[in-house]
DNA sequence: TTGATAGGGCAGCCTTGTTGACTTTCCAAG
DNA sequence: CTTGGAAAGTCAACAAGGCTGCCCTATCAA
């Protein structure tokens, strides 16, 4: 963490990325990317009259089935009236299932039916595609570089949950709510 | 470039990354990074009654002076429509100016006012402050993978706005225009 | 002269974010 | 067993920033 101040002989390398000029190509870059990144599920979104905060929910229901609406709002960062209004169609259109909660009656677990899943697979196969060749094209040593960047942009508190994935919160640890997390297996 | 299937000794190292929950995990890395990548400027804006759309405007001005329009238009992927009702209010508030094109008159050339100088330089500086700790933090390799992997998921015209950026665009070439592109220098 | 292009304006719509206030249900601590 | 507070949901109202469709003016170029 900042080698480079410690070093004064790399200062010529420091010079060469941390430029206002090499910042800039790099904002311009996220802009550009994340543009790409969105295109191809708002492109299936759009056809059945959802959103990307339709695809947000669903993404996040998949990754952790039973979760509950306090985690989610957590995760999404969004206010409880904004979640609530996309999360009832969703439940409406049959899509998310909320069940009373079995440790906290008061809570309500998400998980996806049949045809949550389905469209769920359908967003997410569309957003890897391009990821993955993203990553081929760069290869794997670029792909380290892009997650550490990545992490390190994050806020502390953001940064956490998304390392916490690795092992899941408590609420999802529920083993009646153990479920398969991707049962497809197209990972060649 | 695409290193990993050429040689199939590496097999196993592809399938290190390319895996469906590898490519989760870059996908959330992406939307949790790009919350953080816009959340500082967001602050600023919010103070001053400006949106994101704002933002983007003065950017891409204060990169290109001069530019028209219709190339504004080009790069920010939207509606004529959207980007007037922005367009609008920066020039009305005295940030944006716009001139009548010297090679077509139909055209308009968008320039910063000082004011408008002013506000970006303010927003840009804070959204290079976090790219700078985070560049700091992961190090000069791993920012060269991340601008690897951002540019092979633009789509390919987009890329190619991206990568023009070296060598501008007819428009901002016209000498009248030439003005320094970042007149300040905290590239410490 | 005439068709095409650049820009702007108006109307109206949608999604998705926000605040604020209020209710119901239910857990847990006193 | 009561009660405070957490979890969830609801209603209303608003704003930003996308979109479409239509129309207008100025200007260029054939």
């Amino acid at each position: 963490m900042q080698q480079n101040i410690r070093m004064p002989g790399m200062i010529g390398e420091d010079l060469l990325f941390l430029t206002d000029d090499q910042l800039r190509r790099g904002i311009e870059a996220m802009f550009f990317a994340y543009r790409a990144f969105t295109a191809d599920p708002d492109m299936i979104l759009a056809e059945m009259d959802y959103g990307r905060a339709h695809h947000r929910a669903l993404h996040f229901i998949s990754r952790g089935p039973g979760l509950t609406v306090t985690s989610l709002l957590a995760v999404l960062g969004v206010t409880k009236q904004s979640l609530n209004r996309v999360l009832r169609t969703l439940i409406e259109d049959g899509l998310v299932e909320s069940k009373i909660g079995r440790r906290d009656r008061r809570e309500r677990q998400l998980f996806l039916t049949e045809k949550g899943t389905e469209l769920e697979r359908r967003l997410s196969e569309a957003q890897r595609a391009r990821m993955r060749t993203a990553y081929r094209t760069a290869g794997p040593q670029a792909v380290a570089g892009f997650r550490q960047v990545l992490e390190a942009m994050m806020d502390p508190a953001t940064r956490g949950l998304y390392q916490s994935v690795k092992d899941l919160p408590e609420d999802q640890k529920d083993p009646a709510n153990e479920q398969p997390r991707y049962t497809y297996s197209d990972r060649r």
